[in-house]
DNA sequence: CTAGGATCCTGTCAGC
DNA sequence: TGCTGACAGGATCCTA
C-alpha cells in the first residue's frame, strides 16, 4: 500500500518520535512478520530504500521494514495523551486501540511504543547487520528512483521490456523504483499514456513525459504528506490528503475526467485495478 | 532471458 | 441473514 511517498512521509514523521530512543524489547505476535533475532539498541538513523524503511541502531543492527499491502507503523506515546503518529495502510481501527487484532510486532522504546500492524501479513520487519543492508537481495535489486534516472536510461529500459504493458513495467521496482498502483495510474494519466500500451511503443518524448509525470505526482504527494484512503493516516495522526486533493483518476471511476470531462473508467491491467480516462489515454500503436 | 498468472493472508463489500 | 466471489496503494515464485 504505501508507495514511495507514504514511506518517505513515515520516515520523516517517525524520526521526530523515535530518533535517539532505545529499543528495550521486541514482542513478536506473528512469527511470519519478523525475520531474524530481536535486538535492542538506540535508534541512530531512519533511511528509505524505495518502499522499504530502514531503522539503524547503534549496536550494528538495523531493522528493515516493508509494509507491503496493509502494513502500518504507529508510534504511541507512553500514555494515550501523548502524540500518536500512524502511517501506512489507512484504517481507523488500526489506530483506535493498541495493540489490536492486526498488531504483529510491538517494539517497546525507552519512551513510547512502536506498533507494527499488518492485516494481510504480507509485510515484515527483518533484522540485518547495518553493514549488510545494501546487500539485502530486495534492496540490491532496486532500480533508481524517477528523480535520479535520466530519460535516456528510462527509454532504454522500456525497450528492454518492450512487450509488456507500460503499467506493469513501471510497477516493477527493478526497472524504476517507487511507483505503486496509485502513482502509476496518476503518472500515466498525466502523460496521457494508456496503461496497456506496450512499453516498446512509447516514443522517447513519451518516455520523458512519463518520467517527469512520475516525479511530479510523487513530489506532490510527499509535499502533502502522502495519500489518503478510508484507513490511511500519517505518522502524526493527521491525514495525508493526496487522494482527495490531487489524485485525478485513482479511485475516481464514474467521475468526470478533470481534463476533458469524459467518464473515468476502471479496467484491469497487469492484474491490478487501473483507472483511466479512455478519451485522454488512447490505446494507439498496438 | 521475458511475460503473465498464481500466490501469500485477512477483511470487506456487492450480489444473490 | 448467510453465502460466494471479487478485490485490495506489493512483491515473489512458478510456468511457458
Amino acid at each position: 500500500m504505501p508507495e514511495l511517498p507514504e514511506v518517505e512521509t513515515i520516515r520523516r514523521g517517525l524520526s521526530k518520535f523515535i530518533l535517539k530512543k532505545k529499543i528495550q524489547k521486541i514482542d513478536i505476535l506473528c512469527d511470519k512478520s519478523f525475520l531474524g533475532q530481536p535486538t535492542t539498541g538506540t535508534v541512530v538513523a531512519l533511511r528509505r530504500f524505495g518502499k522499504a524503511l530502514v531503522i539503524d541502531l547503534d549496536n550494528g543492527n538495523s531493522l528493515m521494514i516493508h509494509l507491503r499491502m496493509t502494513g502500518q507503523l504507529i508510534y504511541d506515546g507512553k500514555n494515550h495523551t501523548d502524540e500518536r503518529y500512524a502511517a501506512g495502510h489507512p484504517s481507523e481501527n488500526f489506530v483506535s486501540t493498541l495493540p489490536n487484532k492486526q498488531t504483529r510486532v510491538i517494539i517497546t522504546l525507552s519512551s513510547g511504543t512502536l506498533y507494527f500492524n499488518d492485516q494481510r501479513k504480507f509485510g515484515f520487519i527483518k533484522v540485518l547487520k547495518t553493514t549488510e543492508v545494501e546487500n539485502d537481495s530486495f534492496i540490491q535489486k532496486l532500480a533508481p528512483e524517477p528523480w535520479t534516472m535520466g530519460p535516456e536510461l528510462f527509454y532504454e529500459k522500456l525497450q528492454k521490456h518492450k512487450n509488456s504493458c507500460i503499467k506493469a513495467t513501471i510497477l516493477d521496482q527493478t526497472i524504476i523504483c517507487g511507483l505503486g498502483n496509485i502513482y502509476a495510474d496518476e503518472a500515466l494519466f498525466a502523460s496521457r499514456i494508456h496503461p496497456e500500451r506496450k512499453s516498446g511503443s512509447l516514443t522517447k518524448a513519451e518516455a520523458k513525459l512519463l518520467l517527469e509525470a512520475a516525479r511530479e505526482v510523487m513530489d506532490r504527494s510527499i509535499d502533502s504528506g502522502g495519500s489518503t484512503m478510508a484507513t490511511y493516516v500519517k505518522a502524526d495522526g493527521t491525514r495525508g490528503d493526496y487522494l482527495e486533493k490531487f489524485a485525478q483518476v485513482f479511485r475516481r471511476e464514474g467521475q468526470a475526467c478533470p481534463r476533458c470531462g469524459n467518464q473515468i473508467i476502471k479496467i484491469r491491467v497487469a492484474g491490478r485495478g487501473t483507472h483511466i480516462c479512455p478519451h485522454c489515454q488512447e490505446k494507439v500503436y498496438d
